[in-house]
DNA sequence: CCTATGTTATGGTCTGACCACATTTGTGAC
DNA sequence: GTCACAAATGTGGTCAGACCATAACATAGG
């Protein structure tokens, strides 16, 4: 804790903890902060950096609304940063990334169901099924672009976890798939008849958001697992080398 | 992407990825990699700061082996960090991460006494459970400090996890324990009566790893859920107001 | 051989300046 | 009075250069 920045770092959070400073809020300057805990501004800025890095702020240069430091909240974006560097650095699998994927994708979209089978569609989950329905329907469209599809896959896949209506398992799902986002594309190039691989993938979407609107926790749970272990070993993702 | 700190980091990743760099090497000094990447010394700093705030690397002052930036690699920091600070600046509830945990720990418990199912004391799990088992006994000793009982049962937690043998999973679920420890610190420090709160952990642990050892998937995800559900109920972490 | 002292290389910090950008404010023409 | 353009302002982003604290290493002296 004697290192500068961390003072600052400490300063913030604290500020946070106490509720002085909220979501939508905008950071005092960096000339003021660095004034304020009797730092040199390079080192406010390193602070900057890391609360940048983990998606609490969004800085944005200039003046009036819009600039300046404004507390955001994406903890996505800092949990995928993470794991994406440390992919990048071959110190975590893609392999594993899946596994841990499957077991809270799973859990997540059994959950879903159980939700729907107790509320319908009045229930919390009901426009983010909805909207996966919607993204289901654009992805068996006519001639879309493989980064399209690739994009209104994953989009779909939160649109279910949302709808499990967990914050925490969102957020770490979405990082989990982002992370390894660049393997899936890489993967998904060298397909050698994509076009049947999408339409597999369409047809299994639709399966699993089925019995989840139907109510079937369990069958929804074994089509999820099923379905990202089928992705994965079509792909080849699961013997990526580390 | 036009951030000079980013085109530092973009060549650092890059170096990852080529294999020019990996576990255990040093980066060059920051003078040098301003130099190579043609930006301010300042630059280089906050594109470091981001590596170590993800546990990527550890710098350390001075010269000869432990000074410079060496690369590790602790991708749970780096979760940690990000999750705890948007615990603190309430945009992640305690008891949302609880959930998260219960899921994750359950299926991990489930893994690893499948895992002795299959393979007994031999397997790779072997010497996390023998671990376990220490800790256990460690727990079980008398006049045990309240801050030496968390940290024990921390490290049985991650024992059995680690038992499960997926590094992603251990990973996201110490991240997970540390950005809510100050939670749940405060909340035992308020229990009425730690010491019957204490007992009744050590009885449920120790049913846990019987769980495990005896190669009972579903008796052990029963327990770890239950074990889990039942620490939040008594210290009230489940109510925690966001 | 061992100790003490200087040397060197490292990250950590500070100062002060300038730039790019976007809003806000002033000012002059009409 | 109104509008368009120019200037002022405030923000993050970047740079250059200096100095400090630390830890290993090199070297001279005992």
């Amino acid at each position: 804790m004697n290192k500068a920045y961390e003072i600052v770092l400490a300063g913030i959070e604290r500020a946070f903890l106490d509720g002085s400073l909220t979501l939508g809020d905008r950071l005092p300057g960096e000339r003021i902060l660095a004034k304020r805990f009797d730092v040199a501004r390079s080192s406010v800025r390193e602070a900057i950096r890391i609360l940048d890095a983990v998606g609490l702020i969004r800085s944005g240069v200039g003046s009036g609304p819009g600039a300046g430091s404004v507390i955001v909240s994406e903890p996505a974006v800092g949990l995928s940063r993470a794991l994406k560097l440390h992919v990048s650095a071959r110190h975590i699998a893609p392999a594993d990334v899946l596994t841990t994927r499957v077991v809270l994708e799973s859990d997540a979209v059994a959950t879903a169901a159980k939700a729907q089978l107790g509320e319908g569609a009045t229930g919390p989950g009901g426009p983010h099924l909805r909207q996966a329905e919607e993204l289901l329907t654009k992805m068996g469209g006519p001639d879309i672009s493989k980064e399209s599809f690739h994009d209104l896959d994953a989009r779909f896949h939160r649109e279910l976890c949302a709808a499990a209506g967990n914050p925490v398992t969102d957020i770490i799902l979405a990082s989990l798939a982002s992370s390894i986002l660049g393997y899936v594309s890489a993967a998904a190039d060298t397909a050698e008849d994509w076009q049947s691989v999408q339409d597999e993938l369409t047809r299994q979407h639709a399966g699993l958001l089925e019995s989840i609107l139907a109510g079937d926790p369990e069958r929804a749970r074994h089509e999820c697992a099923a379905h990202i272990h089928w992705f994965a070993a079509t792909t080849g993702i699961d013997a990526v080398d580390t």
